[in-house]
DNA sequence: GCCGTTTTCGGCCCGACTGTTTTCAGTCG
């Protein structure tokens, strides 16, 4: 079973052991390993049949989840979790997600009511029940009715470009605060995760608590969820965004920044390094422990992050890697990766114009490029399979190459490289024929068709798909959609290693909408030698400015300038691709 | 259930806010 579908059972059942009111330490344990097991870039299972390695050497797992990662492995499932589905219905996890509802209030409407739906919960509220249990009230109803909307609408989750854009408009719209000083973005969105739930932003300043007020006034918020000297929830614009506003001192910028950027299992870890160190860290800052004043006196760093880092024996770490996948161990020993930043992205070579569904010309496209300060771009049109794309055949192909050599030559201000992005075939062989193929400078294989074929089936696709000699990349590799659509399935290691064999390169596609690879598929092929393209994919000259959606993956994903074919010149470019 | 330059047993991250209370449990991040 994939390391995401075991991680996945694992918090499951640490959710029903929540609601069973099981040991609370026990429960932790099962949410930080399968925390750590879907970041992890190794296969349990290819873990579990090399007898060189033990699943106990890994870094929250010990005896017990080792032997559930093997009955898992052996029968799909594990005795706990039969044990806790025996007690109370898979529904009841999906009510945790219902804001205002934890652990206990689920049960608790379980064990009155039946409830085991978001349907029957919505009728409760609406039967005006729910204030009949202890300690809910009106209030309550009214709030679990909202969530309830809300959640159906978003199922809780956005887009990092959505988030970013609300980010941006509203540090533009507090920042006009007199006396606020910064305003930043914290959160999932400073990690760069693909999706983020919602939106944290700190104030610093003596306007700060001013800004809390505009903040819950300002015209896109619809609903102020809660409101204190220091903090306020709201939800903003229609889609229902959570937004939360900090206001701070100057003095606790960097532990605030630290505690709100979380992750929370890196901050977990992070505290619990503090407190074997004799400190306390929270957001305020990092205390000395057992002092009965914790006063300025006792505080010992609070003003940025590199300072607490720095007296818990770390080395600062990049927000995309706090997800307590390594990162900590990493910092310790002064191994962090030297991260990819959009600064070394040279060149994009996943773009598409009008003579397949672009929106805009060669000509423009590369004007565009140009003017973000690219050095080269490959033209990658569709392949005649994407008919409803106006996919090009092998004549047109090759005509198109000629044209855009040519082009080249007369110098758009920047190097343009023929390409095409050539459909893979449901038998995996490639959608135009090996000598027009020949004629581009640069092919990328994509699967666009046929994506619910059976795993093996895919990876064979895939696999054959690779023997095409002229293929060079393989485009957004597991065809997901973000909250839209999964992964097909393959075996991905399988895939990636044949890619490091054959120097076949794997995309990061940087448009919101895929970013694929996802951060621990990267951080797996890497493993197994892969080498990268970040590309935009783009289909107008503003989808240009999404590489630095990509390159956030790519550092989520530990990468380096290095393991990046499009840090390098043109130069280099052309003769890694001859 | 995990983990160990205090420990193989006994700890395990921390605080704000809400709504319902008669002093705080539950939820959230």
């Amino acid at each position: 079973m994939e390391n995401r579908a075991i991680a996945r059972l694992l918090a499951e059942t640490a959710d029903l052991m929540e609601i069973s009111a099981e040991d609370s330490f026990r429960i932790r344990s099962y949410r930080t390993a399968a925390g750590v097991i879907e970041g992890y870039p190794e296969q349990m299972a290819s873990i579990l049949k090399d007898p060189e390695k033990k699943l106990t050497d890994i870094a929250g797992i010990g005896k017990g989840i080792a032997a559930i990662i093997e009955e898992i492995e052996e029968r799909g499932s594990f005795e706990r979790r039969d044990e806790m589905l025996g007690k109370y219905p898979a529904g009841l996890l999906e009510l945790l997600n219902i804001q205002g509802l934890g652990p206990k209030s689920v049960r608790l409407l379980y064990d009155t009511y039946k409830v085991e739906s978001i349907d029957e919960l919505e009728r409760i509220c609406k039967e005006q029940k729910l204030r009949d249990l202890p300690r809910m009230g009106a209030k309550l109803e009214e709030k679990v009715l909202r969530s309830i909307a809300s959640y159906r609408k978003t199922q809780g989750r956005f887009l990092l470009s959505f988030g970013q854009r609300a980010a941006d408009e509203l540090i533009e719209y507090l920042s006009s605060v007199a006396g606020v000083e910064t305003v930043t973005a914290a959160g999932s969105l400073r990690r760069g995760k693909e999706t983020i739930g919602d939106l944290d932003l700190l104030a610093t300043g003596t306007g700060a608590e001013a800004a809390l007020e505009k903040f819950v006034s300002h015209p896109r918020v619809h609903e102020v969820l809660g409101k204190g000297p220091n903090k306020a929830s709201v939800k903003f614009g229609l889609e229902g965004l959570q937004v939360d506003l900090r206001a701070l001192g100057a003095e606790s910028y960097g532990a605030a920044l630290l505690y709100f950027t979380g992750s929370k299992e890196h901050n977990i870890s992070l505290r619990s390094r503090a407190q074997k160190l004799g400190f306390t860290l929270n957001e305020y800052g990092l205390e000395l422990l057992d002092n009965a004043r914790l006063d300025n006196e006792t505080r010992v760093a609070s003003a940025t992050e590199e300072e607490i880092y720095a007296k818990l024996g770390l080395d600062w770490i990049p927000p995309e890697l706090r997800e307590n996948s390594g990162e900590m161990e990493a910092a310790e020993e002064h191994k962090l990766p030297r991260l990819v930043e959009e600064r070394h992205i040279r060149g994009d070579v996943h773009m598409h114009t009008t003579e397949s569904d672009g929106r805009a010309t060669l000509a423009e496209m590369a004007e565009a490029a140009r003017e973000r300060g690219l050095e080269y771009i490959a033209i990658t049109d569709h392949s005649k399979a994407l008919a409803m794309a106006n996919g090009l055949d092998e004549k047109r192909a090759v005509a198109f190459a000629h044209q855009v050599r040519e082009m080249d030559q007369r110098g758009l201000g920047l190097r343009v490289f023929s390409g095409l992005e050539c459909d893979i075939l449901r038998d995996g062989k490639m959608d135009l024929a090996d000598d027009a193929l020949a004629e581009l400078d640069w092919v990328v294989g994509s699967v666009h068709s046929y994506m619910n074929l059976e795993a093996a089936e895919m990876t064979d696709r895939l696999l054959r798909a690779m023997e095409c000699p002229h293929l060079k990349a393989i485009g957004h590799p597991t065809g997901r959609i973000l909250l839209h659509r999964e992964s097909f399935p393959f075996d991905f290691e399988v895939v990636a290693a044949e890619a490091a064999r054959r120097k076949i390169y794997l995309e990061i596609n940087a448009s919101p909408e895929r970013l694929d690879l996802s951060a621990a598929l990267i951080r797996a092929a890497k493993a197994r030698g892969c080498k990268f393209v970040i590309s935009t994919d783009a289909h107008h000259p503003k989808h240009l400015a999404n590489m630095s959606y990509g390159v956030r993956m790519a550092r989520r994903g530990w990468l380096e300038p290095r393991d990046i074919l499009n840090t390098h010149s043109a130069v280099d470019f052309a003769k890694a691709i001859a």
